[in-house]
RNA sequence: GGAGAAAUACCCAAGUCCGGCUGAAGGGAUCGGUCUUGAAAACCGACAGGGCGUGUGAGCGCCGCGGGGGUUCGAAUCCCUCUUUCUCCGCCA
């Protein structure tokens, strides 16, 4: 949600800046909307006014055993006269509301204008390995290692999913064991959290009322509700409608779901495997903050989300997202994206993103500061990682000409001592 | 899944039967003070927050007793509805 006072100053500015994102707004109508709304209130609340203190009045009265039949006549005179502007007020506010909520945020100044290909890569970490051998992909890699069996999911659910089978399944789950290990050493607190959350929570983060259809809905439920696409859909949640102690920010979570997501006609040709599937394992972190401290809170982000890339010894590359390539709540997001060699092409297996106030203010999540007044506070969050694209990545960086994938050494721990996926005989 | 009870401020809790002097008793916590070398205790004092509107401002007004709706001149209090929590029964990892 943006906020209502910076658009009604300067509705020119916001509209430059959301034109960054090529989205296109026209405030006019908004605007009018806006006045008419200022108009009803003040109109009701005169009413109001004067009601509630004529019947004060016959309160007064009755207890005296005076008569009150001149403030009964005074009152006929106002009864009805509020109802229509209340009932124009609610329509009035409801269409304000509509339409604020399709605002996407307003993009960083430092943030590009333009899409995708405006993104820019910011760093890269190791050089892109060689392979001396026709190299494998990580279906059949993962296939013929018995790490992952594709025909089976297929079976017992459909397309778009997987089942990590012995050595695929402890990789990954060792790979989910590592980062939650390491973002318990950097003070972040691990929560595990509903996945089935309701409708406020959706709004809140900012997936809805746009991306309604991108979710898996229950329908039994009453109220409805859906399956998280993110942990960060959760977790921004928590502190939802709470004043926060200022003295307890910044507060940071993390947490590890599967991700649902109904990736409805997303599919491309070289997203086979792993790359893109209606669930896939993410650890997750959030942070709640102060305005001041958002800016630090976005670079640690980053640096615990590439820590853990290059404790892993993965060739990525780091990019700072163009407006048009932030996610609609969003207002700056750099993505690290590993590579491929099969495909030869980045993919992103982290989005450390600020949020600013956009989800704070749909939220009402809110801290007092020093001198006692409220304001919004910050909320970020970052994959740290997904691990499930994580693992193709590993499969095909570390692939040896026999067929065998060298396991990262920070993950041998984890696997009992395993040093080396080999084909089971 | 069935039956019942409840939701009041930072926490506990009275008020709800019988609508108006209740934007809400009392206690705790917190903050400030007295006392003390310091602390504790005791005592004194402060303590509804928040949203919205209006005003340069002190302020004034509107809405707030789980959410939404209704009855009424007037609702914490009466009615409807939803949500949540607790207790008992059933089922179950």
């Amino acid at each position: 949600m943006l906020d209502v006072e910076m658009i009604m100053s300067n509705p020119e500015l916001v509209k430059k800046i959301l034109g960054k994102r090529g989205f296109e707004v026209d405030f006019s109508g908004f605007i009018e909307l806006r006045e008419r709304r200022a108009f009803l209130i003040k109109q009701i609340e005169e009413v109001r006014a004067l009601r509630n203190k004529l019947s004060k009045s016959i309160g007064e009265y009755k207890r005296e055993k005076k008569d009150t039949k001149e403030l009964f006549d005074e009152i006929d005179k106002i009864k009805d006269s509020v109802d229509k502007d209340e009932e124009e007020l609610g329509k009035v506010e409801e269409l304000i509301n509509e339409f604020l909520l399709k605002l996407p945020n307003l993009p960083d100044e430092d943030i590009l204008a333009g899409d995708k290909e405006n993104n820019a890569v910011v760093s890269v970490n190791k050089d892109k390995p060689v392979f001396d051998f026709p190299i494998k992909d990580h279906v059949e890699l993962a296939t013929s290692l018995g790490l992952i069996d594709y025909e089976r999911a297929a079976k017992i659910s459909g397309r778009g999913t997987w089942i990590y089978t012995g050595l695929g399944a402890r990789l990954e789950w060792a790979l989910i064991n590592f980062f939650i290990d390491e973002h318990i050493k950097d003070g972040y607190v691990f929560l595990m959290v509903p996945h089935l959350l309701n409708y406020e929570s959706g709004l809140t983060a900012g997936q809805f009322p746009k991306f309604e259809e991108d979710v898996f809905w229950l329908q039994e439920e009453s109220p409805k509700k859906f399956l998280l696409p993110t942990a960060e859909t959760a977790l921004i949640n928590v502190h939802r409608n709470e004043i926060l102690d200022v003295n307890k920010l910044p507060k940071k979570y993390f947490s590890y779901t599967p991700c649902y997501r109904r990736e409805a006609g997303s599919y491309r040709s070289e997203e086979r495997g792993m790359i893109r599937g209606y669930q896939f394992n993410k650890v997750e972190m959030v942070q709640f903050t102060t305005p001041d401290n958002s800016d630090d809170a976005f670079l640690e982000l980053m640096i615990k989300a590439e820590t853990l890339m290059k404790k892993l010894g993965l060739h990525y590359q780091v990019s700072k997202l163009a407006a048009g390539d932030i996610s609609f709540a969003m207002a700056r997001t750099f993505d690290i994206e590993v590579w491929l060699p099969s495909i030869e092409i980045y993919k992103e297996v982290s989005s450390v993103s600020n949020s600013r106030t956009f989800q704070a203010r749909r939220g009402m999540i809110r801290y007092r500061n020093e001198d006692g007044k409220v304001e919004f506070v910050h909320t970020l969050n970052g994959s740290g990682l997904a691990t499930s694209r994580l693992l193709p990545a590993i499969l095909e960086q570390n692939q040896n000409s026999d067929g065998s994938v060298n396991v990262p050494e920070v993950l041998v721990p984890y696997l009992g001592g395993i040093r080396v996926l080999q084909k089971v005989k």
